[in-house]
DNA sequence: ATTTCTTTTAGGATTTAATCCTAATAAGGA
DNA sequence: TCCTTATTAGGATTAAATCCTAAAAGAAAT
């Protein structure tokens, strides 16, 4: 088995996505890194967030018509975005039935999204009908 | 309200991802489009998508690392992605447990994915195992 | 039919997230 | 130490997606 040891880069670029929290693209994780340490490259963030999702050491989040959102929190969670800004939340994971025909596929895992309104978007929403009422 | 009526790009459009059913992404959709009316557009292919997907006209899939995907089929159903090369199929809908807590989101909508080897991938998976053993 | 107003499109320029490239550096092994 | 392999910094490059503007199409009204 491999050393599993990392470089300084990589430790560095795990421990502040792990602190960031809110789900940031990797644009928002090199803007966080490199105001840490501004000899980190860029072309490093990106190839090391790609290596620890492939890894399996955080989680890359496909968005329709957005940047890839990451998250340092690996343990089993679904996700709901808001329609309306793409805000990005935690949730705690729920019994999923699983499909008894896999279309030929070997199933492995499972991801499940919410989509709604996030509180800002909900009350914004509310405040301008309010208004299209007067 | 408002005629829906649609022009004759919107028409060609949404025939054409209706009749590809393999969750094409919009450059895909363009292609196809473009054998088939030349004189459409680029942006118009890719404006009109984003409206159906806004208009719930079709979905817009989104895909992490990859470009987005669009399914003309909107019947509730779920997706199981080859995490080896992408490829996107159908599954039937299946029973979510909703989550009690939904961090102050208005809930409004949820999707599943699953996860795992496309029929080709794993048999190619499986020979260069064999290989390996030899 | 003609005029006026609004919406949509074609075509190409532009943007920008993400990747690619290469020399330099670091790490590892014997 | 010397040699080999892996990783990085920094910037160039790519390409999906959007933006821009004049032209075309459509709707409304009379």
């Amino acid at each position: 088995m491999a050393d599993r040891r990392n470089t300084l880069q990589k430790e560095i670029i795990h421990r502040t996505l792990c602190r960031m929290g809110n789900h940031p693209t990797a644009a928002m994780v090199y803007d966080q890194v490199h105001r840490e340490q501004p000899t980190i490259s860029r072309s490093t963030v990106y190839r090391v967030l790609s290596q620890m999702a492939a890894e399996g050491a955080c989680l890359r989040l496909g968005t329709a018509g957005g940047d890839d959102r990451y998250d340092g929190d690996t343990r089993r969670h679904s996700h709901i975005r808001c329609r309306a800004c793409g805000a990005l939340a935690d949730l705690p994971w729920t019994r999923v039935e699983l499909p008894e025909d896999t279309a030929g596929y070997l199933l492995e895992d499972c991801a499940v999204e919410y989509l709604g309104l996030c509180p800002a978007c909900r009350s914004a929403l509310e405040n301008s009908n309010a208004e299209r009422r007067l």
